[in-house]
RNA sequence: UAAAGCAGUCGGAUAAUCGCGCCUAAUAAAAGGUGAGGAAAGUCCGUGCAUCCAAGGACAGACCGCCGGAGAAACUCCGGGCAGCGUGAGCUGGCGGAUAGGACCACAGAAAUGGAUGCGAAGCCGGUAUGAGUGCCGUUGCGUGGUUGCAACAGCAAACAAGCAACGCACGAAAUACUACGAUUCCACCGUUACGAAAUGAGCGUAAGCGAAUGAAGUGUAGCAAUCUAUGAUUGCACAGGCGGAAUUAAGGCUAAUCGCAGAGACUGCCGAUGGAUUGUAAAAUCACAGGCGAUGGUGCAACGGUGAGUUAAGAGCUUCACCAGCGAUAUCGGAAGGUAUCGGCUAGGCAACCCCCGGUCGGAUGCAAGAUUGAUGCAAGCGUUUGAGGUGUCCGCCGAGCUUGGAAAAAUCGCUUGAGAUUAGGAGUAAUCCUAAUACCAGAUAGAUGAUUAUCAAGGAAUUUUUUCCUGAACAGAACACGGCUUAUGAACUGCUUUAUUCU
RNA sequence: GCGGGGGUAAUUCAGUGGUAGAAUGCCUCCUUGCCAAGGAGGAUGUCGCGAGUUCGAGCCUCGUCUCCCGCU
């Protein structure tokens, strides 16, 4: 799990970075990137996967937490983007077969293209 | 040994690195503690808790439905009864009432619990084509036979007889096709278009509400009107019908032109003891005679208790009998449901997981997005303030100043986890469950923590072989106020008891 | 989390316990030089699934799966 002041969290924030519709796509994963910051706050990162990949709890919540992992252990290696103010990423059903190794492969792809 | 039944167990463990939520403590960092299930799921029941409305009454409504016990309560659990299923261990059950009443029981059938029509006899009516075949002093042809004539070895001609073939005419089984006088059903038009009461609101509906005519609810076809002799009588008019179209039917149809039968069983049937008729010397026989019967056949899920015997002319719960089912009474066992025995009368269709009736229970509504506090915003339109908006399931009644819609803004804290609780031990009880003692505090997130990677092992499988190698190392599934149940999902394996079958001793 | 509504032909929907229907679409034929329109005929169903009540369930009851809507 990430620290706090990483994390995106309200419903506002939310609809503001959908609005602005700057997307990337690769690998099974949608990215939603926010307006450029001018400021020294780190860049804040929300995590999606909606009822329509799968019904039960348990396989949406197990990508979730694969995604995040995976982008912890980029804010450790100073692999991030920091140009945004808040970044969406968002899983589709491709993700559900696939290990921890690919996905933070095309997480790491998707952030060096923003 | 195999196949079953029941009750359970388990739902992984350890270590390393990098992380997250909460608590403790704290300036901060570091540190310590702790962090998902048996179903956390479905949201199908029941509670706590919270807010709103409540003086109460009536009516709706919802739920329950063998007996006893447990439980805060429950579409809950335990034990027992009864019924059904199973060879059995055992399993399943929404298990009050059909004589309070209503609705329904298609098709078939004479008839579905009573619908008004149905059935039998007699009489009348009832196509066309193809067509095996049958018939005809029918016509034509063919060959055969004898006869007559010519000729006489051969042969030719004539009429006759029976036969065969083709054609024609008449009849015509089964089958097929077409048409539809009639019949049945449907549709359209003309005609008819009834009953039923009333402003003191008929009535209908649980209620809100609907409701005087463009005819409510209901009835679903016979009465209605006038008169006087007035709870009846007389008279009149009605209850009809007409025309057209479509479909089905070639089998039956029609009879208000006749006679008879049936108000569970008219059809198919059985009988003909008794009475009658006929035949016969008589014995006896026959009868679509009077009649008796409800057994047989047939239809159907179901036909007015079932099977067998006796009785009888034939028969029948016939009240004569045996067994069974059902109803009632008495005795007895049991705490009760209920069981057992005896006796009595004589039979009640199904359906209440359709309405309904009986007995019982329930203050209602909304759900933690309940609600409380702090802070911020407080705009527009409509309705309303005693001539009453709005609210309470509905009405009576009561409360009484805001309410509704749209737009904007939606942050933090509390509620929030010490509990009908958990673990261990002892006791009561067949059991569900209850009692006592000790121990500890054991998730509390809010775009939502409980994670990622790696190694070893338990456990399981396969191969080789008797200790090695390889594979798997899991299924269903993720708390969101809490608890008790129910239901559903769930990999591999293990334990105990019981039943049945086979083999051996 | 809480509450409500649905599932019937390829599609949109009807359907009183008793033979599963309508419209559009699809197929064949007619019409036309060809197409459209028009006319005639035809096919198409696990009534979401599984049990129960019933002589008999699309309909009644229970369980289950799935879709949609509202509350923020």
């Amino acid at each position: 799990m990430l620290p706090k002041e990483y994390r995106l969290k309200k419903r506002t924030a939310f609809n503001a970075t959908y609005r602005i519709n700057n997307t990337y796509y690769h690998g099974g994963i949608t990215i939603f990137c926010g307006k450029q910051k001018d400021n020294l706050n780190p860049t804040k990162v929300g995590f999606v996967v909606s009822k329509k990949i799968h019904k039960r709890a348990v396989k949406r919540n197990r990508i979730k937490r694969l995604m995040r992992e995976a982008y912890r252990q980029l804010i450790k290696e100073n692999k991030i983007n920091t140009k945004y103010i808040s970044i969406i990423f968002v899983a589709s059903s491709k993700l559900l077969e696939k290990n921890f190794q690919y996905i933070k492969k095309t997480i790491e792809i998707l952030v060096e293209k923003i």
